[in-house]
DNA sequence: GCCGTTTTCGGCCCGACTGTTTTCAGTCG
């Protein structure tokens, strides 16, 4: 699948264009196409075969025959050329916050700067207070600004900052001069990484709320406050920002922070057809403020229902608000267990008990542990008669719950190198749930492995699909779409995994495995009951590919669950 | 570069903040 490639041509085509200080219209189409190519669930490769590009919206004439050319010729030589006239690593200047790309061509064409580097140099020789419009605090502001992204090395992880915003959010509620709290941006919609963390309240002392806000008991320090603003950064090193806004607005604003930037760039072309305006204080006729106490009232006021924030990016969920057909995703309260919890018996640091007090405290009706296989011993993998008599502390756990809440008897079974299993049949028989994985040789193709895996009657689900881990490794080389099409025929379910450095499948791939008639399963992986509240990142992610609740196996009851396993046992006629 | 229920040309979301400016450009979300 080429998407991702593609879609890296045209970011950095609108980043060229910008820079050359073409017509910003020009840039925005490359970006549009860029963003577009990079969401999209389907092959752009099967898409363009099937002559449907000039279906996608904002791609024309001549952006489908730059796709066209790079399909079939691995490039596309206007780019190639365009790429040749500047030097490469000026882009990483645009990641410094405040540095922007008219700065970027003053920096190169004045000071010769390419690079993160030379800009360090020129600021100590204090060259940059020479061009014009530079004076100290700007000098000062990209000092910073360079400290900053240095420090933080980009964006945080969408665990770690539901865990900062969270605790946060749970401070501030309880403080008397705060009405209304929420979290916003990208944290709220779920993206697997965030910029910064944005949280907006309102209530009716703004001032006090600043001052609770910046007294946190986890503040590091106080970067800016001002009466309706105030930026922190925390102890983890991260930085949020809180807004405080009337609550006349307070639906506006959420609307209008929470985002995305295309989402609300297409709402508000909507509303200019309609003839109001929407703005972060409300939707507007005339002078008149028509809507903004809550979300609901602003999209009810446009005639459309409120699309949740996790798909909020402008991939068909307006047109399916305007339709009145939005998909009813997956609750966070709709999970009735967690399968794939690691136990002290392999290399877990919870008990099984422990697990069982923190899953009933969760609401949980059902959990399965799945200690690792024999092979993988780094992980205190378990033998055959290791796995045997876990088992049977297990029966003997459930006589004492009574039925409170059931364990299941579950293992993450090593993949081999040839596609084998690493436990035989005679013992994944034995197991209520199997949970298989790979854990090796990350840099092979892993298709005709995983397939196999898929292909065996006792497999119930395929751990972390495809193997990448979030900041550090991509994926193996892996043919998703042969393992989702694989997996919908055997009755096999294809894991969320919700750690959070992992979120595999990830978004755009939950869509298509739901579109392609997969069941999902979502699981934290969790080594200690202190990793189960990550069950939200997984169906943060789920939400985001506009999985249903019918599609994900662990929102069914025990019957239902068990049905699945035998369901795929009767197909391949071993029950 | 895209797009069309006023348009095949002339628009393309909107407001705030900052730093450097005597009226505005650049950046951000």
């Amino acid at each position: 699948m080429k998407n991702k490639e593609l879609a890296q041509i045209f970011e950095k085509w609108a980043d060229i264009l910008e820079f050359m200080g073409d017509n910003p219209y020009h840039v925005r189409a490359y970006r549009n196409a860029a963003r577009l190519i990079n969401d999209l669930s389907e092959d752009i490769e099967v898409l363009a075969r099937e002559g449907k590009l000039s279906q996608l919206p904002g791609i024309g004439q001549r952006l489908q025959a730059k796709i066209l050319e790079f399909l079939r010729t691995g490039k596309i030589e206007e780019f190639e050329k365009l790429k040749q006239q500047v030097p490469d690593t000026i882009f990483t200047l645009l990641d410094i916050p405040g540095v922007g790309p008219k700065t970027v061509k003053l920096l190169y064409e004045e000071l010769g700067i390419r690079s993160i580097e030379d800009l360090k140099r020129a600021i100590e020789r204090g060259e940059l207070l020479k061009l014009p419009g530079f004076g100290p605090k700007r000098v000062e502001k990209i000092k910073k600004g360079i400290e900053l992204l240095e420090k933080s090395g980009g964006r945080i992880l969408l665990g770690v900052a539901v865990f900062i915003a969270d605790r946060i959010v749970n401070h501030l509620k309880e403080h008397s001069a705060v009405e209304r709290i929420s979290v916003c941006g990208s944290t709220r919609r779920m993206k697997e990484t965030v910029g910064d963390i944005d949280i907006l309240a309102s209530g009716k002392n703004n001032l006090e709320i600043v001052e609770a806000f910046v007294n946190l008991p986890n503040v590091k320090e106080v970067l800016w406050k001002g009466p309706k603003k105030a930026t922190v950064i925390v102890e983890e090193g991260e930085q949020v920002d809180l807004r405080v806004i009337e609550p006349d607005s307070y639906g506006a604003a959420l609307q209008y922070f929470t985002g995305s930037k295309a989402h609300n760039i297409h709402l508000r072309t909507i509303c200019l057809k309609m003839g109001y305006k929407l703005n972060e204080y409300g939707l507007f006729k005339g002078d008149k403020r028509i809507a903004g106490r809550t979300e609901e009232e602003i999209y009810s006021a446009l005639g459309m229902d409120t699309p949740p924030p996790e798909i909020r990016e402008d991939t068909g969920e307006i047109e399916a608000a305007q339709e009145h057909r939005l998909p009813k995703l997956v609750g966070y309260n709709e999970i009735r267990g967690d399968l794939h919890l690691h136990s002290t018996w392999s290399d877990g640091a919870s008990t099984i008990e422990d697990y069982v007090k923190r899953a009933l405290e969760m609401g949980y009706s059902y959990i399965a542990i799945s200690d690792h296989s024999k092979s993988l011993r780094v992980a205190g993998g378990l033998t055959e008669e290791e796995l045997l008599k876990r088992n049977y502390e297990i029966d003997k756990l459930n006589e004492r719950l009574g039925g409170k809440i059931t364990v299941l008897k579950g293992a993450e079974v090593d993949i081999l190198p040839d596609g084998s299993l690493d436990y035989p049949d005679e013992i994944l028989v034995q197991l209520d749930f199997v949970i298989a994985a790979v854990h090796s040789r990350f840099n092979q193709d892993n298709t005709e492995r995983i397939l196999k895996a898929i292909n065996n009657p006792y497999v119930n689900a395929i751990a972390h699909p495809t193997g990448r881990i979030i900041g550090q490794r991509e994926g193996y080389p892996l043919d998703i779409e042969k393992v989702i099409k694989a997996a919908a025929e055997t009755g096999t379910a294809l894991e969320v995994n919700s750690y959070y450095n992992r979120l595999d499948l990830r978004d755009a791939h939950c869509r298509m495995a739901v579109k392609a008639g997969v069941t999902l399963v979502i699981n934290t992986d969790s080594h200690h009951t202190d990793h189960m509240w990550m069950m939200k990142l997984g169906v943060g992610t789920a939400r985001r590919g506009w999985v249903e609740g019918r599609s994900v196996l662990n929102t069914r009851p025990l019957s239902e669950l068990k049905a699945f396993v035998a369901a795929k046992r009767k197909k391949f006629g071993v029950l």
